[in-house]
DNA sequence: TTCAAAAATGAACAACCTGTTCATTTTGTT
DNA sequence: AACAAAATGAACAGGTTGTTCATTTTTGAA
């Protein structure tokens, strides 16, 4: 093995192809293999001498979503290492988190929704949340404004970004990822004017 | 039908009970009619006497616990109306839920998790924001504050808040829902401090 | 081009789960 | 006691699962 990895890696990419199909129309509980197999059009036991289960195949997708989207993350934070977590560079950053977003909405749509796995949501905040929790222990201005725990901070921050982005989808990504961005800034100015 | 409602309710809770016990050790997807009725020691058939599927049995569920929380929260709303959104008494109010919320975690723990079923968060945060977007609107200063559409906000706001709950879920409760308002708050002035 | 290894196929298999049916028994109400 | 609703047990066909095995196709290297 190794030498048919193109092989194994493109029947791997047509059965992924066709199960994000096959998601957008049904609940992943209510998938087949069997079925998975027709629309990739290929025999039953081939799925099988790729995955072990249709769990195993979400996992997998899952996992590469977050490996994708974690290393554009990485990217944008050595770039943006330089400001302030709350400072100028705030919505810069927050545009720049939007656009790489963007790229990956197809499945986030699927994995958010409810025709996906459940949990995904958590998975998928605690993963931004260590991305964020780096981001911010570089920030020397933030250990000093101690008193809330770290965790609960976390949760708070990442699942209201989440809450943008799952609404951003959810109406069609009908706003360009810097508007996002501008609105994010409105809403954090506007919980200030209580 | 109808003289023998109580045997019914029974049977159903009875159902109920046993599902709830077997989602904390294993994942909705996983369990069959067959355990479920095992665990209830009643015959298989049983079951489909009450619900048609393990999804309708899991359906029910989830909207008895939106209509409870709901009418918690509408009673909630009727006693705090008179403050303003985000004046005098949101810690109190923020307290408030935080308790009626406690009240439900055995569910929530399980439904927000990994053993419930896809999208739960999405249609819990839609019940839930349902309820905050009744409440913004009759808060006069709200208008004014414009500039951010009500669905971005709705889902900020809501995520934010779920975020803070499903964290207290995972630590196990270790605060009182009076901690928990506070903790909130602490939150809510941290991000003002840019 | 040839050839061996890897991948894919087709078919079969037992085991399990589903949803439904039906005759029978148990339970609750009057 | 008598009637009606609820629960039982058993059986049923239809479908899915994961695995096996012999066979064919595809692939990369000599």
């Amino acid at each position: 093995m190794g030498i048919y990895a193109d092989k194994n890696r493109k029947t791997k990419q047509l059965i992924q192809r066709s199960f994000m199909q096959m998601l957008e129309s049904k609940p992943f509980e209510s998938i087949t293999v069997g079925e998975i197999a027709k629309t990739a059009q290929m025999n039953r036991g081939t799925f099988y001498l790729h995955y072990t289960d249709k769990f195993d195949l979400l996992e997998q997708m899952e996992q590469q979503l977050f490996e994708d989207l974690g290393s554009h993350i990485d990217e944008l934070q050595s770039r943006y290492s330089v400001m302030h977590t709350f400072g100028e560079g705030q919505e810069e950053l927050a545009a720049a988190l939007f656009r790489s977003i963007q790229f990956h909405v197809p499945a986030l749509k699927i994995f958010l929704g409810d025709h996906g796995r459940a949990g995904f949501h958590i998975r998928f905040r605690d993963a931004l949340a260590e991305k964020v929790r780096s981001h911010l222990e570089k920030d020397e201005n933030f250990h000093a404004k101690g008193k809330v725990p770290m965790d609960y901070l976390l949760s708070f921050i990442t699942s209201a970004f989440l809450g943008l982005i799952e609404q951003w989808v959810r109406n069609g990504l009908e706003k360009t990822p810097e508007e996002m961005a501008a609105l994010y800034m409105n809403i954090i100015s506007f919980i200030q004017k209580r």
